[in-house]
DNA sequence: CGAGTGACCCTAT
DNA sequence: AATAGGGCCACTC
């Protein structure tokens, strides 16, 4: 397993119950700035049922997959199970993050 | 080496 | 708010 892969998953495992954090987001506190894509591709393959890979959305507040496909149905239903509302695709509170510091999700 | 692809991101319309 | 166009990274063929 490489470094990259690791800082990725622990990045992840971090994201506290009930928050959200961006694929770019994520890359960034993994020290990985601009690999968003990696961290898509990391969980596209990730089997391990006990990462939290559903708290990981885009930067605008929105769940990856297309609506209504089966990855989608089952994101927004783990995510509802831990209190976070989310209406057509969208989390609620969440918003864009665009500058190194800024969080999707935390203390507004 | 080049072209295509994707659970992405940003800026400009 | 929604689209379009580029940019990016890693991988496959």
């Amino acid at each position: 397993m490489d470094d990259a892969r690791a800082a990725i998953l622990a990045a992840i495992r971090v994201i506290p119950r009930g928050q959200v954090r961006g694929y770019g987001e994520v890359a960034r506190l993994a020290g990985l700035p601009g690999r968003a894509r990696l961290v898509a591709r990391i969980l596209s393959e990730n089997d391990d049922a006990a990462l939290p890979w559903h708290r990981v959305l885009r930067s605008d507040g929105r769940i990856a997959f297309p609506a209504r496909s089966k990855g989608y149905v089952e994101q927004s239903r783990r995510l509802k199970a831990e209190g976070v509302t989310v209406e057509s695709g969208r989390v609620r509170g969440a918003r864009a993050v665009r500058s190194e510091d800024e969080a999707l999700w935390g203390p507004k």
